[in-house]
DNA sequence: CTGAAAGCGCTAACAC
DNA sequence: GTGTTAGCGCTTTCAG
């Protein structure tokens, strides 16, 4: 690796010197900015980030924590992360906490060392569970800024970016509704987080507010990822009538598709499906899927632009929460 | 952030004392050692990375570069080289090169300075096909190491993860065969990767073996990710006698599924179907999709081997290719 | 047993 | 216009 000095001993002059004339300082003589800045050119120096970090105490380095890299909406969510993190002249550490809170605990630990200025994460399903978030408050008492994004808690305060979840289900219920459905069923494989309890009280709300609907709110949870195929299967036995079907997790909705399509269903005449999850997938689905968009590269462009602000901000300002929409997009599973 | 210096003043002993008090040295009396740790501890004494970093010149952090997170292959990759790092101590910084070349050449200059010990990348596509490496090949001439995966080229000379895609192919093909198919077909929708080169020889080559096929191959190829459905609904209308299909991409054996389906061809009895991805993607199709598995958490995981097994040796030794079996895993679309 | 000092690579205040 | 120096936080050799 090229240093200063490697520049400095080459050419017999002071490290700082060249230091300066490599950031143009007006105290060098251009003649001397000339010959600096050609050998270091030739020799392909580039200016120790690590030891650039140390003087400044500033990475320009965000860690990144992410629940489960498989599921599309988080995948999704990084990628809008990396990429205006990237516009900003930040790089990204990732961690996955694959769901764990151990794993959470484990990468706020060993990041906050000084390998990152500040944390953008979604809490892990455990830790939801365990409603422990001590590991993350312990962070913020360090003066190490986090964002929090999609699944965050109440009782840690710093920014947040969430979406209306209680209103995207309200609303996709409502749809439900004015096409006439009497016989809505909302399936959840997150029952177990705080997003899907505000997304099924919209459900539920929604079907309360209903003049003319006579049916109680049915819940499906799904117990696990393997039994997806197996519970809408037992939805549809039991309750053959069902005429609406909101799903409030990324895949079930397109696994009751098929189910339903298998069993003759015509969509969305008998019945209409709606999934939740951003544009653009599960547009495989024939008939294409409607869906509750999510906008996930906005959710993770205002965590981005949050975490930066304050890092920037020299003073303490209150934590903000910014709530980004959600769109029902009809496609062909709705009438 | 507590410093060592912090320590040292709090117990009126010098900033050597404290670091090696903090590595239990010998030299240290068991008492000081007492003493500074206990405050260490009370204090949430966490050494700097950042500083270490420097003084080692060594920053246990590795580069990776990915083309398309959002394609569930590299977010499976992404996720095995996260956990075999973690567990081996070193932290990743992420880079979508979202399959541009430029930011590709961007990732790789802008983390060249000593930010991270080496690389593990999949080559973007943009790359491939403008068939230039030099930037790659730039960054191991700084003697920063490199591994690749998946998406290699013989212009770089590096350590190298890759799947035996030619033989996956060619055994799937094999397969049909013997289900006594004579009208396959093979749909790609990465026919400017070279992956997608190896794998269409491998079906290209095993009809050529083949004694009783009379057929001569057909490539679909799918010019654009939001041509499947049409390419796919082509393919059945232009060749409706196929009995066998195998997509070598991620996703157009869905649709390619989907479509047979909704046409009303009896799978696997008219036609087997046969997708290229991992184990558990895809398994909520119905019939489920028989699939050639790419071992992916083994691809990320001998990545990471291969790049800190280079990282560790002092002298030189000459690149290796590792090569990760494939698996043809015959699910409800085949015979 | 403890401390002083040098150095990792860089910047910047302060000489000359 | 150029150089010296100190310091970011840490480790480590060498002195005491």
């Amino acid at each position: 690796m090229v240093t200063l000095k490697h520049l400095a001993e080459q050419l017999n002059v002071s490290i700082s010197t060249v230091s300066k004339a490599l950031h143009n300082s007006e105290e060098i003589s251009p003649d001397t900015i000339e010959r600096v800045q050609a050998l270091a050119k030739h020799l392909n120096y580039k200016p120790n980030k690590v030891a650039i970090s140390l003087k400044n105490s500033k990475t320009n380095t965000i860690g990144v924590i992410i629940p489960d890299i498989l599921n599309h909406f988080f995948a999704k969510a990084l990628l809008a992360i990396e990429k205006e993190a990237s516009k900003q002249g930040y790089n990204i550490i990732t961690c996955l906490s694959n769901e764990k809170k151990g794993k959470e605990i484990n990468s706020l630990q060993l990041l906050s060392n000084g390998s990152v200025d500040g944390f953008i994460m979604s809490i892990a399903e455990e830790t939801q569970l365990e409603k422990n978030v001590d590991h993350i408050n312990a962070i913020l008492r360090q003066k190490i800024p986090i964002v929090l994004f999609d699944r965050v808690s109440d009782q840690i305060e710093c920014d947040k970016v969430i979406i209306d979840d209680f209103g995207a289900a309200y609303e996709a219920t409502k749809h439900l509704l004015s096409e006439g459905r009497k016989h809505i069923i909302l399936v959840s494989g997150i029952d177990n987080l705080n997003v899907g309890q505000y997304r099924t009280n919209g459900y539920i709300k929604a079907l309360k507010d209903a003049n003319n609907y006579t049916n109680e709110p049915i819940i499906i949870p799904i117990e696990k990822e393997d039994k997806i195929a197996e519970t809408i299967q037992n939805l549809y036995k039991n309750y053959p009538s069902v005429d609406g079907i909101i799903s409030i997790d990324n895949t079930s909705g397109v696994v009751a598709l098929q189910k339903a399509l298998k069993l003759n269903y015509k969509i969305p005449e008998d019945l209409s499906v709606i999934g939740f999850s951003d544009d653009n997938v599960l547009e495989f689905t024939d008939p294409k899927l409607s869906t509750i968009s999510q906008h996930t590269l906005d959710i993770g462009k205002a965590s981005v632009k949050l975490l930066i602000e304050r890092l920037n901000n020299k003073e303490y300002v209150k934590p903000t929460t910014k709530t980004i929409k959600t769109k029902l997009i009809l496609r062909e599973t709705t009438k």
